[in-house]
DNA sequence: ATGAGAGCTTAATAGCATTAGGTTTTAAAT
DNA sequence: ATTTAAAACCTAATGCTATTAAGCTCTCAT
């Protein structure tokens, strides 16, 4: 879309080099003069945009987990099973940590750490995003898709846990593989023992499991 | 001054005293004048037992992983089947974080995030702790007791993933019930996607396997 | 033209980590 | 008991940083 500035804000400008700086050098390391030298301003103006330091930092992954909120009600949209809404939500998300990794790594890295953190919009948001979690497993149960035996919470658990470790993995490694890498098998992995064992078909090639099918690896 | 406990070095005094601070206000927010306070010395006598804050820091938890690493070998000594020394492991480690609560809080909620955590002591012993998993794992593997396909670094992204989840969770919550609630069902829960499916049966603490008998053999 | 507000600036202020340079305490050697 | 040197500690800088004060300079609706 074309705005009517030629120019983006000077709000913008400021969120996008502390965005940068904040995730190449930390938030401790990077200071107000830092990023006011790199929009071309003075220090005192930063504080006509923002509160102070902090509130910078917590105003940029707002806006991405606001968005990533927005979006995953139309990627699960219109499927069928809790395997296959299970593996959507997987792959959506690690793709856009991939896509937005600046922002991904100021809430994996920094965001967690703050003290203020569980009082941010931010946190209320990846509350609201990992409750979608529960209600598909909670799904999964009823359907007999998933163990009848199965707590939805715990099984989150597992799945977040998984999830924040390949992540946070992924950034102290400084990025250099594909998130994607064995990612079938991990999810496979980690989903089969979520399973139904009464409808099970220890399936590893991502095909639809329907009836009892025993599979021998031997 | 006032007489101090002659027993206890200044060291050793500085050292408990940040560790109180650092996991109770974070340690941006704990000033070394809050230390030396806290001790009875002025600010520059910290610098002739530390280099500077973060090293500090950084001493706290070197000593608490370097005792869990020593502590280790013992536990897992005489256990017989992977499950087992799994289950082991799991009690093991989460026992110790809720005996030394302020040192696993350090860990996990700064040190785990800093930029210098991966040049640290406590992260080679870390990853030594991690890679007893990965032996578990593929000893487990060989034997039969663990699909044969399982590739050990995956099921170890699983099982720390979820052990950090459960464990970060609970100081962002305060510490406010037990880490060992519901820790059965959970350990099940994600040990049962690893085991073999040849020899399996879904067994959950006395729950009757469902009807589905998998094949015995090849 | 004017005056009020937006968008800046320079220059102060206060807090902090760290260091310089010195004094007191300790303990061993004489 | 005195000397001596190192260890342990102190007061008082130093320099960096976040934040604020106070004021300048455009723009633009009236």
């Amino acid at each position: 879309m074309q705005s009517r500035n030629p120019k983006k804000s000077t709000r913008s400008r400021i969120i996008e080099s502390a965005k940068k700086l904040f995730a190449e050098q930390g938030y401790q390391k990077t200071t107000v003069i830092d990023i006011s030298r790199q929009v071309g301003l003075s220090e005192a103006a930063l504080y006509e945009y923002f509160k102070n330091k902090e509130d910078l930092l917590l105003t940029i992954p707002d806006l991405w987990v606001s968005d990533l909120l927005a979006d995953l009600d139309g990627q699960l949209f219109g499927i069928k099973g809790t395997v296959n809404k299970l593996r959507k939500f997987f792959w959506w998300y690690l793709r856009q940590v991939e896509q937005s990794p600046l922002d991904a790594k100021i809430v994996y890295l920094i965001l967690k750490t703050n003290a203020n953190f569980m009082t941010t919009e931010v946190f209320s948001n990846v509350k609201i995003l990992y409750s979608h979690l529960l209600d598909i497993f909670e799904e999964g149960r009823e359907s007999g898709e998933l163990r009848p035996n199965l707590k939805p919470y715990l099984a989150r658990a597992i799945f977040i846990g998984t999830m924040d470790h390949i992540i946070t993995r992924w950034f102290l490694k400084n990025m250099s593989y594909s998130l994607f890498d064995n990612l079938e098998e991990l999810f496979n992995l980690m989903v089969d023992g979520f399973r139904n064992p009464s409808t099970i078909a220890a399936n590893h090639d991502g095909e639809e499991a329907n009836g009892i099918k025993l599979n021998k690896e031997c």
